[in-house]
DNA sequence: TACGTTTGCCTAATACTCCTAGGTATTTTA
DNA sequence: TAAAATACCTAGGAGTATTAGGCAAACGTA
């Protein structure tokens, strides 16, 4: 019979658009089977077991939303660094919600280690390269834009934002101001 | 034979208890049939299906939260109350990992809208009477703190601070500070 | 106290997902 | 073109979710 010319790339690339599809947490080996057209079984060969595909999407993920998130840092500083790299962060998880989700899977050590989000965390330090920021305050600033970030993300995800009138559009370059505020004029301890 | 004596209220506060101790994704109707030792089936008279299970689980999470919340919160004002809600928060992540994921599940409006999440907003919205903001300027502080808090708790629990010397103890603190200080110098629109 | 009703828990059965072992057929390579 | 590698298969076991229908314990009532 005709071979459909599966391998670990494709299997992950198919995942994360099924993610994006039908949400992270129902891409599943047998789903992913049923859309080459193959039988469960066949993935294994490919992949380890379903915990490892769901590992290399997140990967994928990770890779993707750091090359997005370098290409919109490029050549700004300061505040216009820090509305790109929010705006980045925050586009691609709303085009890609299945992914996003995958980004944010808990990776062992080992793997975290080789991965993409070592990347993400030196691009969220190189924004406050155009702030006037010693350390430790540096790394204070560091988690608490990163926690800003994914967690106004997330919430809006859940539709956490959705029971006022006032819209998220609306919110969102507000707390870009509020941030900037706060980084330029950051408390001494 | 001797009944077990179940009924929802039991299986949801087990499975609470369960999701501590496994994680909130491991909590399935099996897995708690095996805990009072009867049979899957059997839980089916008093749980509608399994994502009846998990949301239960999940009201049950926002109502402790919000009880301590609102402890914590009563009788404080300003940086003192800032602190007192995101500690509560903070900690009852820690205590109750489970739950805590639990609580984020996505509920549909209807139930959403009769849970304890209505106390929380009201709640996150208290806080700020101790400073001086208007709308639309309030809603968009209050947005600010809810993802700072949720998005710092889930960092967290991710490890995701574990990789410098600067310890998350430390930042916390300073997290609240800076809060603290761009809730009093809200910059203008 | 006996009787009927409720209901807590059971057995049986279906369906889906994950995964292993071992086989066949196709493609690659030497 | 034969050998090696490998893409996909069949078969089957185990865990989870769920429905349907049954028996017996507990409860309310006459």
């Amino acid at each position: 019979m005709a071979r459909v010319g599966l391998n670990a790339e494709r299997l992950t690339r198919a995942g994360a658009e099924l993610a994006d599809e039908v949400g992270f947490d129902k891409v599943t080996v047998s789903a992913l089977a049923r859309h080459f057209g193959v039988k469960d079984a066949s993935l294994y060969s490919h992949v380890r077991n379903s915990q490892d595909l769901k590992t290399r999407i997140a990967l994928l993920a990770l890779e993707e939303l750091a090359d997005r998130v370098a290409a919109a840092l490029a050549g700004r500083a300061g505040k216009d660094a820090l509305a790109a790299f929010a705006n980045a962060y925050r586009d691609y998880a709303r085009e890609h919600p299945g992914r996003y989700a995958a980004a944010q899977l808990e990776l062992d050590y080992e793997t975290a280690r080789n991965s993409a989000a070592v990347r993400h965390s030196r691009m969220t330090r190189a924004i406050l390269r155009g702030y006037d920021l010693a350390e430790p305050d540096e790394t204070d600033a560091v988690r608490l834009l990163g926690s800003t970030f994914h967690g106004y993300v997330a919430l809006e995800r859940a539709g956490g934002f959705q029971h006022t009138p006032r819209t998220t559009e609306d919110t969102w370059p507000r707390i870009l101001d509020a941030l900037d505020a706060l980084l330029r004029n950051w408390p001494k301890a």
